[in-house]
DNA sequence: GAAAACTATTTGACATCTAAAGTATCTGGC
DNA sequence: GCCAGATACTTTAGATGTCAAATAGTTTTC
């Protein structure tokens, strides 16, 4: 979950301010950004977790998959779960069988195609959703109350471009090193 | 590792700038930026992955374990790694007993507190990390590569100022809700 | 219309993770 | 010295995660 630091870059001789510098810089701010991110996004993580767990004896991963039915109403797939909530398809079935034996979702038969399913939550289901997801709110913005709107702003923005960045990145193929 | 959204506050009626309007803009923009950083996190957090698996046969918490000890030739105690890991102990545990079942990390008792021992890198593990290191800066810098320097060094700063705001608001105390 | 290729989901083996309980050692006060 | 509590680590049970193989239903192809 930290992905511990790597700088071994010690800038001994600063040297004039010629490209060979100026990459090496790039490479350290590239690593510390993606280490900033990391445990960011850690501290966040673990502090809703340990809510999640003390104040409704649940877990992140079971919110999370409900979080996105209850935008769907019309209920999702097994696969489209397994996108949106980026695991894998085993572990969706994991969690939404557990989900499902606790009677918070059903798996609704498709009948286009024999193979699917769509996941829904059941009343109860949506109602305890209900409760949680004001609860999570009420978290979010009591830790994020402290930072400045205009921060908040300009980081969803900067954030939104590295998505992009990072996808377009990828895309290109999956087995391309260096 | 996804946080599903939540935005019920359908923006109709668009109501005059009062501070009813500003506060749940304010609520919709934290949630927001949750949920950014925590998709920008698992999206890099997976390629990093599945790149350790690919190339090194190896795992995330598995570098990071071994990250943190080649910052620390003196080697770290458990519980040290456990807290810049940001992981539980137990968890630790393990990770360390598969490390050293492959050779790569040794525990060495601590003369001056026979509970503890340092966890330190072997030569052969050093030799591993140092390759694995250098990949996982390539593969990071070339994530990051079509982001300006200045947005990095923006979404550095501003990661920071969140980081900072989010641990002051954590330590109130441990239980306290709303 | 049957074989081949594809797609949706589950299963199995195993690695992470947490929370809570257990074991051993250390420390401070008497 | 001795004992109560703190500390360092491990263990246990169970949830979450991966990958790869298995199952079953769909579509394509000829």
């Amino acid at each position: 979950m930290a992905t511990g630091a790597i700088r071994r870059t010690k800038p001994r001789e600063p040297k004039s301010f010629d490209g060979e510098t100026r990459a090496r810089d790039d490479h350290h701010d590239s690593l510390r950004l993606w280490l900033r991110l990391l445990s960011c996004s850690a501290l966040i993580e673990n502090h809703i977790r340990q809510r999640l767990q003390g104040e409704f004896e649940t877990t992140l991963p079971r919110f999370d998959l409900m979080a996105q039915l209850e935008r769907c109403p019309e209920g999702l797939k097994m696969g489209e779960l397994s996108k949106r909530l980026m695991v894998t398809g085993g572990n969706v079935t994991g969690i939404t069988d557990l989900l499902e034996e606790e009677g918070l979702v059903a798996r609704v038969i498709d009948a286009q195609d024999r193979r699917a399913f769509r996941v829904k939550l059941t009343p109860s289901g949506q109602r305890l959703f209900k409760r949680m997801a004001a609860a999570h709110e009420r978290w979010i913005v009591n830790l994020f109350d402290a930072l400045p709107a205009k921060s908040k702003q300009r980081l969803a923005g900067l954030l939104q471009d590295l998505k992009i960045h990072v996808r377009r990145q990828e895309r290109p193929r999956a087995g391309n090193s260096i």
